[in-house]
DNA sequence: TTGAAAGCGCTAACAA
DNA sequence: TTGTTAGCGCTTTCAA
């Protein structure tokens, strides 16, 4: 009766003694038997395939929790540390926990190997992609993240820009960087004539690539980077080397992380990874009656203008 | 058999059997069971207090993860947005899904209202306290934080020393702004004379204040500021004035926030708040059979030297 | 409309 | 040394 089972039926009277019950012994059902009896246990295993537990972590499971909620499920967490012999071990911890679904996530998008185990629920990979794609996943559009960064530059009035690119070896430096060719080539430019400098997604990268950079004569007007770490780097190294931003460089950064990218000065033009969003859509295709969208599902990545950017100066002596 | 209960005997012969059976049939042990006949679920509930789930929260469920891990443990994640309806709610939810103990965790360092609920089973504060202690707590010793790293400026020959504090009403700020006062009277300086502005833990708050500072004449040989983010803020200001650091003015940070102070350039000299440690403590403490320190625990917070310290100019000049 | 009973998968206690 | 059984707290089915 507490669980309102259709069709059933009861009296007024045994309704009012048995809630009349409930609230007396602040009766409240073991959720664990119910588990057992129903082979549910609205539990579901969130495991964190990184060695860093950081901001992406927090954000992705930030939505994922608030959906969850919503589900009336919990996250049941844990994090390998990046090994597959330790990601396995924790699914079996997860399963033998009965979890009722799983959701797979990596801090740096890349392919993984999805332990045998996880097919045995429901699994949403987040961030990643496995090979032959055996269950969903959820990426960022990062090719039309870089696409859409490069084209504001361009449509600023930039023709020089140069690109301090974050790991090279990754799949969005990779992707990001094709959007950036895409966008030069889309606007009658010629993607060889601009510098690409390899850096590595750290802040120390932006301020060191900046300053190889600037050996150069003259300076490119608009500097695309990895990440909002390497945009910071950069300001730091331009500032250093006297230079102004937006007014002498523009600075693009990636990711608007949190308490970072609005937050500097100036504050950083840069493209929105919706960690949150994306882990809220993970929590919501394992909802109970959600058909699950199969392949990899592209969430946009929107570019966020702030005052890092602007003009170039040659354009604008002549306005 | 499978459990190790002690005071048995097996025969050889069987135990062989048994475990090949386990390893054929690829037999787990259903935990939910389990925890309902042993009334124990080997689950802890990592309950975070807080309205943004950012960094510390990271990195205190990591620490917390791994030495949960170690016990055999799972962390099941919740999250209050800060309201204390919903932390009472989702401590019933823990609980209803039996876990065996809580960790209570706030992202500022405070005060906190902890549902009776949680006091049903073991439960441990963590970066936050309530009245009364009902309940172990673990905090950071920010006073020893602001105290030492304050000395360290002195230690280097620094007599004019700002501060840009976090936000004033919180606990933490408070404490460091102490260590602070402490510091600079141990050295027979006084404290009065000694700029504090206040700010709000947010970077811009770095750089505005920096402005303002700017405008005094002489400017402070060395400026602390409330976290690692105000101290960047602090240094894109200082370096836009054209000011060196550290070679004119020393910038001290706070938290040795991950992927941000030691990257940046100059990397930052800075207390490094151990949330990790704070984590893994927290859950060490829940383990069974340890004996839980009551009250509350104060956790060193070391120094980190790096390059955005440095004698005063005058010093130098002078040697 | 209500009550009784079986059984989810496991462990602990007891008999054989 | 091995096998059997009761029961953790719940839901579902069936009988009254």
């Amino acid at each position: 009766m507490l669980n309102q089972t259709v069709g059933q039926t009861i009296s007024d009277e045994t309704r009012q003694r048995v809630l009349q019950a409930v609230t007396e012994l602040d009766y409240r059902p073991n959720r664990a038997a119910q588990g057992l009896r129903q082979g549910r246990t609205a539990t579901i295993g969130f495991v964190s395939h990184d060695a860093d537990f950081g901001e992406f972590a927090a954000s992705a499971i930030k939505g994922a929790h608030e959906a969850c909620i919503r589900q009336g499920n919990l996250l049941l967490l844990v994090n390998t540390g990046g090994s597959n012999r330790q990601a396995a071990h924790l699914i079996g911890d997860l399963l033998d926990r009965q979890a009722d679904a799983l959701i797979f996530a990596a801090v740096g998008t890349r392919s993984v190997v999805l332990p045998d185990a996880a097919l045995r629920v429901p699994t949403v990979l987040l961030n990643c992609f496995a090979a032959n794609d055996p269950v969903p996943a959820i990426l960022p559009d990062e090719v039309r993240g870089g696409r859409e960064s490069t084209q504001a530059l361009l449509d600023l009035g930039h023709r020089d820009i140069a690109y301090l690119t974050g790991k090279p070896s990754q799949w969005a430096t990779k992707a990001r960087l094709r959007g950036f060719r895409e966008a030069l080539r889309g606007a009658g430019l010629n993607p060889a004539e601009h510098t690409v400098l390899s850096g590595n997604y750290h802040a120390d990268s932006g301020y060191d690539l900046v300053r190889t950079l600037l050996q150069r004569n003259p300076p490119p007007t608009a500097i695309m980077c990895g990440n909002d770490r390497m945009a910071v780097g950069a300001l730091l190294g331009l500032l250093e080397a006297g230079l102004r931003v937006p007014e002498d460089v523009s600075v693009m950064g990636y990711d608007d992380q949190f308490q970072l990218a609005a937050e500097v000065r100036p504050a950083l033009s840069t493209v929105l990874l919706p960690y949150p969003g994306m882990g809220r859509l993970a929590a919501e295709q394992l909802a109970i009656g959600v058909p699950t969208s199969p392949g990899r599902t592209l969430v946009h990545c929107p570019v966020v203008m702030r005052d890092s950017t602007a003009p170039p100066a040659r354009t604008r002596a002549r306005s």
